[in-house]
This record gives structure tokens, C-alpha cells and sequence, in this order.
DNA sequence: CGAAGCCCCTGTTCGC
DNA sequence: TGCGAACAGGGGCTTC
């Protein structure tokens, strides 16, 4: 399950190969994953091919390329959201298949801008593969963000433009995002009245948490997942979002060691799922902190887990 | 506007 | 053995 760590490696990954890359040719296999593209396969293709890629974007788990195209003065964006089990993958043509691959665009001047590829195999297909089809591809015009700053993480900040697309316009910050604002987070989830880990699910409160990172955040920062958001303390929130910044900065630096520089994968087995859950999944096992046995709850139609010792409700 | 629930998808696992 | 139900879950959408 791609969460923001995950989404982040791959948009790494993508910065490092495909600057300066031309999108030569595109192959819908699977329509169904242009379900955040409306206008259809034909009208996807039409926008982006022949397009250049001009900058890598993420904020909270959706994904952009940055496009220019040779008949629009405008820069364009091509969304991508990996959903539960989407990957891209930036390979060889002469790959095999994968079972689930939905989308295969192949691409001229890859790595123009990237140091020299250490194995010496052609890097010229970006594909997208989707078991579930959760996640989808979508090609649109950009709209200015609302703050003016960035629309998120980019390759290069310095010059990023204040764009985002419509489809993330309603995407908050996520912590990662250098323009994340704590204090606005602070005023905007005490106005919620609602449960705590219903209001971190909110992408349009906070962005990039799920399920798995959500319990796992909770945790560290000692609090039930039930905790009811207008009576939550300056304290308790500064303890929440250390808690979420050490959850995805510790996947990420997993992500980051795992990664193979010619491969762009996401394949939701970053290995910190095994060895550094603490509650996730968890259910009857002890507690690493006070021994307590953990708990799973029915909620939101998945599931919860927490400590019921160290994680009380008030 | 906010809160809450439904539904989209497929592969795996589990119970009868 | 065979089959259906449950489960995994982000986010768009609808309803109140």
C-alpha cells in the first residue's frame, strides 16, 4: 500500500531519470486506469504525447509530471495516484510484460540530466501497472495554487512553478511539503468535530496519511484514535505531527536504501512494514512500549489498532 | 460548509 | 473440493 514514503521514492526516482525526457508514444491497455481522465484514452493521448518532462511534483500520495508540449504555450500536468497497489516503473522496452500493466509510454532523451547509468541498459519506457486499478492516470491543464507558493515537493524548488492540478487543488499540504503551515493544521483540525484519526484521513486537513501510518503515529504520539478533535491541546497536536514526520521519515529512509536507481518501483513492501510496525496489524501482540496487549477496532470500514494502556481516550 | 457512509476494484484467505 | 464471503483501503461522490 503506497503511502506517502513510497510515493515520494518513486517521484525521486522519476527526477533523477526523466527530466528533460519526451514522452514519444503512449499505449492504453487499460482505460478503466484513466478513470481520473474523463475525455477518454484517445483525448490522454492526443495531450501528452510528444510532451516534455520539465518537472516531477508530489503532494500527499498524488503524483505529476510537469509537461511541455510543442503546441501549448501553457505547461500541463499528467496526475498520477497509485491508489492500493499502482507502481511505475521507468525501464527497458525489451522487458517483459508485467501481468497488470495498464499504460506503457516510451520515452526519448532519458537521463540527459541524471548521472551515467551504472548498468549500461536503455532506460526508455515509464510504465504504469495496477493490479486493483484503485489508482489511475489523468492529463490536465494546471490551475494557480491557492497559497501561491509551489504545488508541492518538486526537483527543483527553486524554480517551481505555482501551479497545481484541479484534480489535487483540494489536497492540503502534506508535513513533508517545505510549505506545510502547523499552525493553520493546529486552528483547522480543533475546528473539526469529529474523532482524530477520521480527521488525519482527511487529505483535504492533512495530506499523505494512511491507514497503516495513521496507527502507527497515533501511537507514538500517545493518543486513542477515537480523541475527539475540538478538545485536543497545542501539546497533544505537536506530539501528533512529530509522531507522523518520524513514521514517514523513518519509511522513507527505508524506501531510500532499498531503491534501485534503474528500476522505479513501489511495490508496498518497502521492508519497514515488517521490522518497524509497532501497532499495525498488530492484534495480540504486546505492546513494545508498556507491555499491554493491542487492540484492533472495526472503523471506517478497516480496521484500528492501538494500545488500550498507553493510548487512552482522554 | 462539514460529517459520515457507500462504492469502486482484484487477489488472497477463510469458513461452511 | 467448491464456493461465496470477508478483507485490504484511498478518494470521489452523495446525502443529510
Amino acid at each position: 500500500m503506497p503511502e506517502l514514503p513510497e510515493v515520494e521514492v518513486v517521484r525521486r526516482g522519476l527526477a533523477n531519470w526523466v527530466l528533460g525526457a519526451r514522452i514519444a508514444d503512449i499505449d492504453v491497455l487499460e482505460a478503466r486506469s484513466l478513470r481520473r481522465h474523463l475525455d477518454g484514452p484517445d483525448d490522454f493521448v492526443a495531450g501528452v504525447r510528444m510532451s516534455t518532462i520539465t518537472d516531477v511534483v508530489r503532494r500527499g500520495k498524488f503524483l505529476w509530471l510537469v509537461l511541455d508540449h510543442p503546441d501549448t504555450a501553457e505547461p500541463t500536468a499528467m496526475v498520477a495516484h497509485l491508489g492500493m497497489s499502482g507502481q511505475i516503473l521507468l525501464l527497458d522496452s525489451a522487458a517483459p510484460d508485467e501481468r497488470h500493466l495498464r499504460i506503457r509510454m516510451s520515452l526519448d532523451n532519458v537521463g540527459s540530466n541524471s548521472p551515467a547509468q551504472p548498468g549500461g541498459s536503455p532506460v526508455d519506457e515509464l510504465r504504469f501497472v495496477d493490479q486493483r486499478i484503485f489508482g489511475g492516470l489523468q492529463h490536465a491543464p494546471m490551475v494557480p495554487t491557492r497559497d501561491g507558493f509551489p504545488g508541492g515537493l518538486s526537483a527543483h524548488p527553486e524554480m517551481a512553478l505555482p501551479l497545481i492540478p484541479p484534480a489535487v487543488a483540494h489536497i492540503e499540504r502534506d508535513p513533508l511539503d517545505p510549505f506545510f503551515d502547523a499552525e493553520a493544521f493546529s486552528i483547522a483540525i480543533r475546528r473539526r468535530k469529529t474523532g482524530l484519526k477520521r480527521a488525519i484521513l482527511d487529505q483535504g486537513l492533512i495530506s499523505g496519511i494512511g491507514n497503516i501510518y495513521a496507527d502507527e503515529a497515533l501511537w507514538l504520539a500517545r493518543l486513542h484514535y477515537a480523541r475527539p478533535t475540538e478538545a485536543l491541546t497545542e501539546a497533544d497536536i505537536e506530539s501528533l505531527l512529530e509522531g507522523v514526520r518520524e513514521v514517514m521519515t523513518a519509511a522513507l529512509d527505508q524506501g531510500g536504501t532499498s531503491f534501485d536507481a534503474l528500476y522505479v518501483n513501489v511495490n508496498g513492501e518497502s521492508g519497514y512494514f515488517d521490522r518497524s510496525l509497532n501497532v499495525y496489524g498488530q492484534a495480540g501482540e504486546e505492546c513494545r512500549r508498556c507491555g499491554g496487549i493491542i487492540e484492533r477496532e472495526k472503523f471506517m470500514n478497516r480496521s484500528s489498532y492501538f494500545c488500550p494502556v498507553c493510548q487512552r481516550p482522554r
